[in-house]
RNA sequence: GCUGGAAUAGCGCAGUCGGUAGCGCAACUGAUUCGUAAUCAGUAGGUCGAGGGUUCAAGUCCCUUUUCCAGCUCCA
């Protein structure tokens, strides 16, 4: 494809390039615009641009647009596409600029204009009727768009700000062709199975009800993932030197008034009266494991010091950003709070990061990091804002970790290196994260004794793996969508007797390998063997062993498994050093 | 919180113009005792998310509200 580029050169670009992608998309983008201005003059347009599966277009429509108007502007962009028209790229001045954006009165792009150097020369694309202020690129014809569908639409505040008005935002997606557009569709379609709030449903793992809107109530398999996750992080925690500790839910108004968040954070604390007085159910464990630090006098000699706790926080998000497992408003984060010397604080993120990744891996998920600096509500000074930051970007720089960096994104007591994880359907998500924070050991007056026996003020690094439990939950679900390995399956063995009479045998079975500590159930019904296999194929238990009259003569199982189908029969030993072998828990 | 959509049996869904709430799966009972992804028959299951209104009559129309979904904003 040709591309036109904004200083007005062409370049050739595949589809299968980023530049030539977007430059793709971001025409659909104008033609969505062209056809929508077509079919409803009054619209006002504001910006539109591709994004990784597609694209969006703002409007501020003047009735209720909804996916019902969907047939006719596709109908609309269909006839563009066919009327063939170039897409034109030229200059002018901003004034003549403004000029032609009052004159089609588009106060978006008017507003845009306005903040651009006077003496700029604004890039604009035009394509027949139609023009748009754009820095580009694009595609040459509007006919190379041949296979397009709009997806959705909702809402989408101007510039991104709440305070502003909220217009529409359609979202659609482009492909060269209609064989790649239904290839799109489909494996949308197919991330969809993968979803964990359907998956949690159908495998038994969780359930969201009404009465606890953001409150989880884990299932009796669901609880066992749970713990397994638990049990593996407690056993790398100990063996990397932390130490844990357990601090109560609620704490009193003071001890949040000394950390901050009765007035930084106050908006997501639940608070309620205990003999008169203000109490915080905690939004974080940093307070409590401050207070632990602070129950003895400290010496450099424990340094780094690692204290970790499994604290159940809650929190009042917002209704609407509610998702499944991924946002809650209780959930249990797997913290922990290192105490150092300035010295050590390379070191110890380091070490941090490398578990981290240790943990992803462990599970096969692929991450990106993003380094978030001071936010606007933020506490502390100006050189402690600085020196933290300088730390955590050293680190990284040390580890030559590739990673971007998040703007005002900190949090309010310091900046922090974020983990982010994906779900099925590409949304990233924050998981892991390490915070160097100046700030609470100063308000707490948090010492340690030197080697010159004087006292000192600890460095104080927060830092999660999991994230929360609940979330990491989430991805692990769509990451194996729901096909958990061997040592995580909540059932890891069904046992599936041919008929009733072979239940004693399945019984002998499931005791001898309950006493090797495998999960393990019978599906004892009055059903045929091939209903038990679809049964246990749909819960997506790892094995089945299927015992009739030849097992019970041989004494052996024939092993089923859930992606390779008949393995044939075995001894119960063979079966077991083969099982222990794939891994039946995490070493 | 904001914009738009949705809510009917445990789950997945149908329900036309406002006129006696239905299907499939699951559950339960009985029969069947079977060899690698669905055996047959029967039974039971509902304040149609909640509250109010219009109407002779509301799952259906109107208002309020709760929860969920998509996105925005925010965030582990």
């Amino acid at each position: 494809m040709k591309i036109k580029m904004k200083d007005g050169s062409i370049r050739e670009a595949g589809f299968d390039e980023e530049l030539g992608r977007n430059a793709f998309r971001h025409t659909t983008a104008h033609i969505l615009a062209q056809a929508v201005k077509r079919l409803y003059p009054t619209v006002k347009c504001a910006i539109g641009p591709s994004v990784a599966d597609g694209f969006y277009y703002d409007f501020d429509f003047d009735f209720r647009f909804s996916e019902e108007n969907f047939a006719e502007v596709e109908a609309e962009m269909k006839k563009i596409v066919k009327e063939n028209f170039q897409l034109r790229h030229y200059t002018q001045d901003r004034g003549r600029a403004i000029q032609d954006m009052e004159e089609r009165e588009e106060p978006y792009k008017i507003e845009l204009l306005n903040e651009l150097p006077e003496d700029e020369e604004i890039s604009f694309y035009r394509q027949g009727e139609y023009l748009e202020m754009c820095a580009g690129p694009h595609v040459a014809y509007t006919s190379a768009v041949r296979a397009f569908k709009l997806l959705s639409v909702a809402g989408a505040y101007w510039r991104g700000d709440e305070k502003n008005k909220m217009l529409t935002r359609i979202y659609g997606t482009s492909f060269p062709n209609e064989e790649l557009l239904e290839e799109y569709l489909n494996r949308l379609e197919e991330a969809k199975k993968r979803d964990h709030r359907k998956l949690g449903k159908e495998l038994g793992l969780f359930a969201l009800l009404e009465e606890g809107p953001g409150f989880p109530f884990f299932l009796p398999k669901g609880l066992i993932l749970k713990n397994l996750l638990i049990d593996y992080w407690r056993k790398i925690h100990a063996r990397e030197g932390y130490m844990e500790i357990s601090t109560p839910v609620m704490l009193n108004r003071q001890l949040w008034e000394t950390s901050g968040h009765w007035e930084h954070y106050m908006d997501k604390m639940y608070t309620t009266l205990i003999d008169g007085e203000d109490f915080a159910i905690k939004p974080m464990s940093c307070p409590g494991g401050m207070l632990v630090y602070k129950t003895e006098p400290r010496s450099y000699r424990e340094f780094p010091m690692r204290i970790s706790e499994l604290g159940l926080i809650h929190r009042n998000e917002k209704s609407g950003t509610l998702h499944g497992l991924m946002r809650v408003r209780c959930c249990t984060q797997d913290d922990a709070h290192i105490f150092m010397r300035t010295e050590q604080i390379q070191d110890e993120i380091k070490g941090i990061v490398r578990l981290i990744d240790e943990v992803y891996s462990t599970f096969g998920f692929k991450y990106h990091v993003e380094l978030s600096t001071r936010p606007e509500n933020s506490i502390g000074s100006d050189e402690d804002w600085k020196m933290a930051t300088d730390s955590l970007t050293n680190a990284l720089e040390d580890l030559k970790l590739q990673y971007i960096i998040n703007e005002g994104d900190g949090a309010f007591y310091g900046p922090k290196i974020d983990f982010h994880l994906e779900d099925s359907i590409g949304r990233t998500w924050q998981c892991g994260t390490i915070q160097l924070d100046f700030q609470l050991p100063q308000r707490f007056e948090a010492e340690y004794i030197g080697e010159d026996g004087n006292k000192h003020r600890p460095i104080m690094i927060h830092r999660v793996v999991f994230g929360s439990i609940e979330r990491f939950m989430g991805i692990l679900i769509e990451h194996f969508a729901g096909k958990f390995p061997l040592w995580l399956s909540p059932v890891q063995v069904k046992i599936l007797p041919i008929s009733d009479k072979f239940i004693g045998y399945a019984k002998e079975i499931q005791s001898h390998l309950q006493k090797e500590g495998l999960r393990c159930e019978i599906d004892g019904r009055s059903e045929k063997i091939g209903f038990k296999i679809r049964t246990a194929q749909l819960e997506k238990v790892p094995y089945m062993l299927i015992a009739g009259e030849k097992e019970v003569k041989a004494g052996s199982v024939s092993v089923r498994r859930r992606d390779g189908g008949d393995l044939g029969s075995m001894t119960i030993d063979s079966l077991l050093e083969a099982l222990h072998k794939e891994g039946i828990r995490k070493q």
